[in-house]
DNA sequence: CATGAATGAGCATTCATTCAT
DNA sequence: TATGAATGAATGCTCATTCAT
């Protein structure tokens, strides 16, 4: 991917996770990418689809990562803690652009189409991997759609919140708290 | 409360929990609340406090709710699982207000202060019930500021996926299996 | 009508005549009318707006004056006389807007539906002209619809380009000669 | 000529006088001609050059065939009546292009400099010829200036109106009736 | 108390033009 | 000779805010 592609990208996740999509503005994201206004409208058809863009790149990895976890060899439980350690590391690692999608997906009632269906993609592979668990006897008998979601709110809520007040806790943890906690509720 | 007060604030409610505070202008609120848009001025002082206003008397609201299970009689699980149907009842009831605040909170590395304080606030509320739970020896040992996070976050992430995806699912089952997936997560 | 609109009308019909509609800018036509450019804005919709309100008040004018004039008592070669002379003076008077419409008209393939249709109701009032003399046995028999967009197109452009190369002939002569082609053109 | 200039020249036209001088895009220019559009700027210094480039060539060849009708063998009224076809012809052959040149002189109170010039040189043609006409003592003594102007609107008004309503009328029957108006107001 | 006409700073977007290759 | 990535000045439009009445 081009170099100046990439610049814009980049400063467009700082600019719009700091200031919000809506506050940020495409003057300041081409001052930041260090490239002309103009520039962004060779590479990118509004501000809008450079938003596109960038969540649904963080989208892919996101997804990309947990399908690797889920589709793993082991246990259901191990695959579990697994894979909110990896939600944790990549809360932290890719905050200011999942802020910017949560942000956007909480902050209206209605949310952008293309990330609902996303989103379902991805609660879908939890769910799977709970289901499993449940049938390989590990897990107690929970709905499967709302735990993925219940798994999902507590470990990105809570990360986020450790960033936001960046308190004495590390990040290790963090993780094996929420492992801990997330395993609990499934335990038979 | 004078009455125009009331209609401002309804509309406000109603126009920015439905396109977001950048997106509603002074305009349609003052236009909805059938008042003369110097009257908005008349009133607060500017958009930005408008919406607080309006944001603070919804956060009010959850506080005094949970403040008041918290500090009820009865076993901290008992309680617990009385404040998680409350919330689901809460997010659901006030839906678009809390995703107007929540879509803020989140959708900025910036969040308002005076967010982060009440947020604050409300967690240590969560967080108490569970160090009292410990103490009792209903819960397990867990970090009570993670566990007061994370569980706010299984609750109200869960909820909002249900409201937006309406499933066939109703209320009470899913306050059943989030209450279940807390306790379970605590439970000794 | 409103002391502001009137300045705006004003300057729009300066600025664009001058310039033509896409030159013409609303900061330009904000300041020369000394009203901000958000005023503009509050008394119309968009340039295009300000464009039409300008252009159908002069068509107004002009129906209204050969309305007149066609309708008057005497013979048909009189009024046709009249409806010249009043014609000459029209596109004199309002120079700048009549060349802005026209330009307008002639200038793109597919002209705005309103001008077409104004226009139409216009060629009609010469064109019923024309035929009341035919009938009268004034005129000899022509096309009305020919002759009342020919008898047009030779006064106005007659006119403009007399007013774009300001000649030593006066107003007066010019009408007169253009009279005399006019019903010559016709005459039996 | 180098083959990539026409096909510039030609996508030139098209664009232009489908959307006017102004909405035209040397994009879109470019994309139509298959050329890059760097290439419009190695064969033209810049848009209004590109503009003024195709609108002489159409100049041209009006001149070239009104100048060989003028100077032709005949009477004044023959050659007039010539004359009178052929614009009709041309108008209607050349319709987009003509347009185009006629709406962006129209369209404002400065219109391009070269234009004005081209156009007085038309006018001399058909002046003289009228001039002849007096000389020979077949048409009336009329002011050749005016009449020059006011038959040339006579002919493209009409013809113009005639097109954009494509009505039942054929392009010979409205060549016939605009060749006996103004025969009928010039003779003596 | 309440109004709404008027404002102007701010922003997304367009597009003719340049220039290194 | 030809290209197309990159530019940035220019422009239409929005909207929170003010203030005279």
């Amino acid at each position: 991917m081009n170099h100046k592609i990439k610049a814009i990208l980049k400063a467009a996740a700082t600019v719009m996770s700091q200031k919000g999509f809506e506050k940020a503005t495409m003057d300041e994201i081409a001052r930041m990418s260090k490239v002309a206004k103009g520039t962004l409208y060779y590479y990118f058809q509004n501000k809008e689809n450079l938003f596109l863009q960038l969540t649904l790149s963080i989208f892919d990895e996101l997804e990309r990562r947990t399908q690797e976890i889920v589709t793993a060899v082991g246990t259901a439980a191990e695959r579990m803690a697994r894979l909110i350690r990896d939600q944790v590391d990549f809360f932290s690692e890719y905050r200011e652009e999942v802020s910017l999608i949560l942000g956007d997906f909480v902050g209206s009632t209605l949310p952008r189409e293309s990330f609902r269906s996303r989103l379902q993609d991805y609660y879908s592979l939890i769910g799977r991997l709970i289901e499993e668990g449940i049938a390989a006897g590990e897990f107690r008998e929970v709905d499967s759609w709302t735990a993925a979601t219940a798994l999902f709110g507590m470990v990105s809520v809570a990360t986020f919140h450790w960033l936001l007040n960046s308190p004495g806790m590390d990040r290790k943890k963090l993780a094996e708290e929420l492992v801990n906690l997330a395993l609990h509720s499934l335990a038979r």
